[in-house]
DNA sequence: TTTAGCACTCTCCATCGTCGAGTGCTAATA
DNA sequence: TATTAGCACTCGACGATGGAGAGTGCTAAA
């Protein structure tokens, strides 16, 4: 639906004195705050037609007026065009924080879900890679003491992973040696979920392998190639009760709830994977019930065209959408460009 | 001091009722609920004695009342003796999680911190060893590509960590061995952070060290062996939500505030580090101000004698304390069974 | 088409008075 | 002497009341 010009900017306006500060907004307030040249009475009809439309509602009678789940959307695609806000002191701590954490991604999420929020003073969520789509580069495997084997798992990404695993106590080194060469050979390039179902369809046929080695070798693949879902890192939940969206204590309640469940939002981030850039969850449009009172804004990071993982916001509705945008935009664009120089 | 055994009972029924619902305790409700065979009018001479001595307080006139913190630790060590709550369920779900995941010890204590809100219903806090206790059995290193080495770390209580760092692309692999056998065998069975000092005094002296392979070991040392504090695990925020006691929002804010910092909950469980069995700090006893209003129950569990790391259970003052203290003690038990048996 | 004016609506907040729980004190009792 | 019944008193919780303020919708004039 298009809106004449005037009136898209009442709209963005309502939007903004919101975003600014929580309460209905009133005509008087938008004539005061910006010089649209109108009376109060105009905005008011305006506001009016706004409401009618859907974009705007009323709490009750006789109050201000407050942008719709439907208002954000129109807002925030329309501005996605504009220009964005570039924080210079976001890339450069960003940049010191990656100069430090270079060597390992899932130390640098962790930062970098503090960092999200806090420069947007919302919460910052960031999802390691998980075993759908790294692939593996190849596998070592060290005698640790006695039956005890100690798994380390390359992956293309850099990612390293380890576990430590029971063997027969017979094999030595030289066979393990064997034994992870060829695995290497065997499964290289997968990933680590496909390697795991070949594995399972592999064991189940039963049939007896005539290498013992080969064997040892599948059995010690199904005891590594789990599915694990990646970590999950968010920061920022002092900072979003700050805000006084989050005065009602049962809100507080909903929200933690939802949040401590990583489960919750793996799925939530997962749903975004394949888009490209910044996707916007506004309000009513999430798909989990716990989160229709927040906003999401999400993108993905990628090694090559690969998506890897996820970095994201969550925040009230009423939330700054153009800079949390460019915040997350930016973030992915940097986790993507760190493993593109590995 | 010592209380004569009247008002003891007296006492701990108060406590008792304030512990089940929270809200100043009348005279009246201690003797329905508990058979002293007294009336109300004694109860009320028995409380305002303990109000005097410090046990109790009223939050205004004619009103119930309340424990003092200093009534809680009169409590809890009066109780310590008694024989303790064991939860048939607790150590089945423990083991079975146990059994589950014997082999990863981070793994477990996240899910260690999940099943101590489970069951305490207050906040699950589990700290993992750290480089000042764990010591180094051996060093692995791996070419990985070009200049990049993974480095992984052996360490006397299972635990691995690894690291990718760069070196000289000039070093073959079987450099690499040599100088993982030179730190293996110069360090081993050292804690992490005695190693990092004597490298950084090493390193310090500036003289060149005529072997070359001895120095490229010292310089990969300083890169591995940094300080890094242990990992924490929290759960069950919003299982203490759910407590009557936080109704008031600057609380929450103010809980969440600090448990997000985890570095202070590093500092608390560090504390009780060289106690034996389950330690209970009570409300104002807390050596930190955001914690004051709060009580932690928290052990150690430990390697042999040593001790490598912290469980515990943070929630109100008004907390279960015998059922906390006897979950605290069962896990960190389990613990350290767990390490004894690698 | 825009604007000034005005009556109307609804929330917020402070005030007030009632209700009930619980105390402390005193005098009676075992 | 220790305990108890009785009673006046205190204080917080809760609901009703009413005024202030913000903001609207409508109408008529510019």
């Amino acid at each position: 639906m298009m809106l004449d010009e005037r009136t898209k900017q009442v709209l963005f306006a309502v939007i903004q004195c919101y975003i600014n500060a929580p309460g209905p907004v009133g005509s008087r307030v938008v004539t005061k705050k910006f010089s649209f040249g109108l009376s109060p009475a105009t905005i008011r009809n305006i506001m009016s037609d706004l409401e009618e439309m859907g974009y705007l509602q009323q709490p009750h009678t006789s109050a201000g007026r407050v942008p719709t789940d439907i208002g954000y959307r129109y807002y925030v695609d329309s501005m996605r065009s504009e220009k964005r806000l570039i924080n210079k002191d976001f890339l450069l701590e960003l940049n010191r924080k990656l100069e430090l954490l270079k060597k390992d991604i899932n130390a640098f999420l962790d930062e970098a879900s503090k960092m999200l929020s806090y420069l947007s003073h919302y919460i910052g969520v960031t999802m390691s890679p998980n075993t759908g789509i790294t692939t593996l580069d190849r596998i070592e495997l060290i005698k640790y003491r006695n039956d005890k084997v100690a798994v380390i798992l390359f992956t293309d990404e850099g990612l390293i992973r380890n576990r430590i695993i029971s063997v027969d106590a017979a094999l030595s080194q030289r066979d393990l040696n064997r034994i992870a060469a060829y695995i290497s050979s065997h499964f290289s390039g997968r990933t680590l979920e496909e390697i795991r179902k070949m594995v399972v369809k592999e064991l189940a046929r039963e049939t007896v392998l005539c290498d013992s080695l080969v064997e040892e070798a599948m059995r010690i693949c199904s005891a590594v190639f789990s599915v694990s879902p990646g970590n999950v890192y968010i920061s920022g939940l002092s900072e979003v009760l700050a805000l006084p969206d989050f005065c009602d204590i049962d809100r507080i309640k909903e929200l933690l709830k939802t949040i401590e469940d990583k489960h919750i939002i793996v799925k939530l981030l997962d749903k975004i994977a394949d888009a490209d850039g910044p996707q916007v969850i506004i309000g009513s449009e999430n798909p989990l019930d716990e989160m229709k009172t927040f906003s999401i804004v999400a993108a993905t990071y990628k090694e090559g065209s690969r998506p890897m993982g996820a970095v994201g916001i969550i925040g009230p509705t009423r939330m700054n959408y153009l800079q949390a945008i460019s915040i997350v935009d930016l973030t992915a664009t940097y986790i993507t460009e760190m493993l593109s120089y590995k």
